[in-house]
RNA sequence: CGGGGCGUGGCGCAACCUGGUAGCGCGCCUGCUUUGGGAGCAGGAAGUCGGAGGUUCAAAUCCUCUCGCCCCGACCA
């Protein structure tokens, strides 16, 4: 191999996306302080860093969901057993992946240890989503179709004990919104599931950064019970997929296994319609994957945990006052203005002045550095640096300037993250028409250490469940979702061949 | 749960093969120096070497068991 003399440049994160994608994600939520592992297996503890990214996400989130006419309301964190035992599907799906209690009591065990006791008479699950307790509620509050439709949110924390687990991506523990409604016609909690993903889409897009494809997933992708399952899917950084949210249109599954039963204005006894939807703290990590580089994290400004860092610079005594000074005065008034209904958020970090000082805060996404010095103040201007630009593109900025278009350049950063998500995306997203160059797409060179490859693959295929089976279990790769914007055009599946009038898409998932 | 890799100060790693009681870089603390693009020098704090057991005069190192993490697979938001 030969090696050019060009120096490797340095990055703040080691490895580099394209040395060792999955450690680089590791290291940047390390390094941005954002969270850490828990004592708890599959549990993380949310710093924050970190947590301030989900309290933006929910506040955004939960006015557009309210703005709908959705209503929040809390649901308890047991589920009584035989409320999962009645929809059959349901339980299927979720039955490998719940923590159950059995106890109510701890007791000595006489070796200075505790043991459960206290046997309960039925077991409690805690909630790997709540279908069934909120159906057992539902079925209590309607009795006419005067009291439908029900639009209930609630966000809470789910429990599902998964194999294998990333952090942010798959926690046994995460925090997530689960909306849950009830229609008296199946045409309206159609219209209601497509709406939800509509919301999820808008959001995802406009303070996410993260550009999604919308669509339906397969029969073999659906949520246990659903009759319908719709999704948003986003591209990372790697090519994989990741669902970024899910809507689902239940029919009257639950409703019948809950009893959800109306009477109409014709006076017949009816089973309500119902659908759920949700996204969870897993946007965290796809958006962190999403937009991060190999200097650590980068946060689109609308969701940012605080938007601009200010760096005071002083070496003698005499210049801290006057810098100071200068910096609490432009952080107050920064803090006045409104960026989309939130006041700017502003750090100060007066440690030590040295590089690494900044650096920390490039690792932690923050969308602006400002340094202030002596000489910045003598001119009236800043130095500032953004998160979306080289670390040495720092310009000076009049301070008057600075204030009157903070919002505007806060803006621009928003939309150049979305664009170059976009651009990546679509730049990654092939048609593809030979069962040959649909493999070679998703097989990497290097087999023992995969490179990244792949991405979104628009393929025909035929609709059968073996074909789906077929390429997962020679690529891993799944059909992601039967876009809603799909067009009718006539091809050959790409596994077996067989006419397909559509083209779906195929990638490799989280 | 199967296959592979790895557990050593906060982070990243070395020492392990060939046993002799732990070291480096970054970070942290103190002091001095320094011209605002990842500062320099000096001093300092911090480690049950993942855990348990065994072999041995002696174990981070060898053996057995165990726990956890990461990657790949099956499952999933």
């Amino acid at each position: 191999m030969i090696y050019f003399m060009t120096k490797k440049t340095k990055t703040a994160i080691t490895p580099t996306r394209s040395e060792n994608y999955p450690e680089w994600y590791q290291q940047v939520i390390k390094s941005s302080d954002m969270a850490e592992k828990s004592p708890v297996r599959g549990c993380m503890v949310i710093k924050p860093w970190g947590y301030a990214i989900w309290e933006n996400i929910r506040n955004v989130l939960d006015g557009m969901l309210k703005a709908t006419g959705v209503k929040n309301a809390y649901f308890p964190l047991f589920i009584p057993l035989s409320f999962l035992e009645k929809e059959a599907e349901h339980v299927e799906g979720f039955a490998k992946e719940c923590a159950v209690v059995t106890h109510h009591r701890l007791e000595k065990n006489g070796e200075g240890g505790l043991i459960p006791a206290g046997k309960l008479n039925e077991p409690l699950v805690v909630r790997p989503t709540s279908e069934t307790i909120i159906g057992d509620s539902f079925s209590k509050w309607v009795s006419s179709y005067r009291d439908l439709p029900i639009l209930i949110n609630q966000w809470a924390n789910v429990v599902r004990w998964e194999m294998r687990t990333r952090i942010f991506l798959r926690t046994s523990e995460f925090l997530w919104q689960e909306g849950h409604t009830a229609h008296t016609t199946r045409e309206e909690a159609v219209e209601r599931t497509h709406l939800m993903l509509d919301i999820y889409a808008e959001f995802v897009e406009k303070y996410l950064a993260m550009p999604v494809v919308k669509g339906y997933k397969t029969p073999a992708e659906r949520f246990p019970g659903a009759v319908d399952t719709m999704c948003i899917e986003a591209m990372m950084q790697d090519k994989k997929a990741l669902q970024a949210g899910t809507s689902h249109f239940l029919g009257q599954n639950f409703s019948r296994s809950s009893g959800i039963i109306f009477q109409s204005a014709s006076e017949q006894e009816e089973f309500a319609w119902t659908t759920s939807w949700g996204v969870s703290t897993r946007l965290i990590g796809g958006l962190i994957m999403a937009h991060s580089d190999d200097d650590g994290l980068v946060l689109p400004p609308k969701i940012a945990s605080a938007h601009v860092v200010l760096l005071p610079i002083f070496r003698k005594p005499e210049e801290k006052t006057i810098v100071m000074e200068f910096t609490e005065n432009l952080s107050n008034e920064l803090k006045q203005i409104f960026y989309h209904n939130r006041r700017i958020e502003v750090e100060i970090d007066t440690r030590e002045i040295g590089g690494a000082r900044g650096w920390d805060w490039i690792k932690k996404g923050i969308p602006l550095r400002v340094e202030i010095g002596p000489r910045d103040i003598a001119q009236d201007s800043l130095f500032v640096g953004r998160r979306d630009q080289g670390h040495r593109e720092k310009k000076s900025i009049k301070r008057e300037e600075f204030i009157k278009t903070i919002k505007d350049i806060l803006d621009e950063m928003q939309a150049n993250l979305f664009e170059r998500a976009l651009a990546f995306q679509k730049d990654n997203t092939v048609l593809i028409d030979t069962k040959k160059e649909f493999y070679d797409f998703f097989i990497p060179e290097n087999i023992d250490k995969p490179e990244i490859h792949g991405g979104f693959a628009l393929s025909h295929w035929c609709g059968s469940e073996n074909c789906e089976s077929q390429i997962k279990t020679d690529l891993s790769v799944t059909i992601r979702s039967i876009p809603v914007n799909t067009k009718k055009e006539n091809g050959k599946c790409v596994c077996c061949g067989k006419p397909a009038d559509k083209r779906v898409v195929f990638a490799k998932a989280y």
